[in-house]
RNA sequence: GGAGGGGUACCCAAGCGGUCAACGGGAGCAGACUGUAAAUCUGCCGGCUCAGCCUUCGCAGGUUCGAAUCCUGCCCCCUCCA
């Protein structure tokens, strides 16, 4: 079978993926979809930097407004969702381009990852009740015992993994390890991948300041208010924990003042791009493109069309 | 002009004669990462020819075996009185 036209582009938030991505759809006919854990839900336009409907004009995206704010999307579900949607459009004839930030998502649909059963909401208020009383020691000791190998990876203040790996031993009766062992393959036909990498630190960093000031300006604040009079939101959803939602959401709840704000939201966002250099950086099979090079567009095209 | 309070590493901040290159937090840097991933967690974080040495706690002197810590003078900052 002939190994289709694929693409990826990913880079870290800020690096100017999302007009190259869109620039490139309409050279090669593509379709867009999104690689992203925070544009999936609808309503957060501003504070995601989720591509207006103009500049989408034309060019078809997926995988954006999928979800409420309210509701929960998993890796497992980008996986399912992204590997539809790729063979949809390769059916039509069109070109798929994965874009986006979010690494883990890029990872395990490119690379694969365990069909391990999904999270449970009762089983993870269990372990939460546990953690509260007993403290994460008390996870940690319980695993020690049923999942020693698990335990080994993870370390003993990591309450995140800690817990799911609780969870789903409670929940199956059989260790996370035990379902770890097993990998399901990702994607059938590798994409021909390229990724946008910022090599002035410094830059990076203005601009991700410019952009959450122009953020504010363009009415960040107030659609986090409309997010919380028109959703039953809580601080501890994945959608109020991203980046800026985090911080505006701790503002507007009077835990920090207006400058106090800003600058968290901007250090969280240069952090969320430094973890996105580290996958970046130990992601060894992707054409590295200079951001902000013009001719980054000309690149791709001439390397996809080299194949 | 008078009375207090304060000046500590990039920022905030503890220390108040030795155990202090200096608690803690933030920022920064590096890393990990399998259904929360824009999340969660780890390490480093004055300099160096790095198990040792050098330069730091507003500035300049002094006391002391020894000071970021005590004394003197000076320079800034804040609050109150005038």
């Amino acid at each position: 079978m002939k190994q289709p036209l694929l693409i990826s582009l990913m880079g870290p938030t800020a690096s100017g993926k999302t007009d190259l991505a869109i620039a490139l759809a309409k050279e090669t006919r593509g379709e867009i979809i999104s690689v992203d854990s925070a544009l999936v839900y609808k309503d957060m336009d501003i504070g995601t930097a989720k591509p207006s409907l103009e500049e989408r004009q034309g060019v078809p995206h997926w995988l954006i407004d999928i979800k409420t704010p309210e509701q929960r999307y998993s890796v497992a579900e980008f996986v399912k969702d992204a590997i539809e949607k790729v063979n949809d459009i390769l059916m039509r004839g069109k070109v798929p381009i994965l874009a986006g930030g979010t690494m883990l998502y890029f990872n395990a649909l490119i690379n694969g990852m365990s069909d391990i059963p999904s999270s449970d909401e009762s089983v993870r208020k269990k372990v939460q009740t546990l953690i509260q009383q007993d403290g994460l020691e008390a996870v940690y000791e319980e695993l020690s015992v049923v999942d020693p190998d698990i335990v080994k990876r993870i370390h003993p203040n990591d309450a995140q993994r800690l817990s799911r790996a609780y969870e789903v031993y409670l929940a199956t009766g059989k260790p996370m390890s035990f379902w770890q062992a097993q990998k399901r393959p990702g994607l059938s036909y590798r994409p021909m991948q390229f990724c946008l990498l910022p090599e002035d630190r410094k830059a990076l960093h203005s601009r991700i300041a410019m952009r959450f000031d122009g953020m504010l300006r363009s009415g960040l604040i107030d659609e986090v208010k409309f997010l919380l009079r028109t959703y039953q939101l809580n601080p501890d959803l994945p959608s109020m924990r991203s980046v800026g939602y985090r911080q505006i959401y701790a503002y507007l709840d009077k835990k920090d003042d207006l400058e106090t704000m800003r600058e968290k939201a901007i250090a969280a966002t240069r952090q969320l791009a430094k973890r996105q250099f580290t996958w970046l950086r130990s992601w060894s099979d992707a054409h590295v493109l200079k951001s902000g090079d013009g001719g980054n567009l000309r690149h791709i095209v001439e390397k996809i069309g080299a194949t």
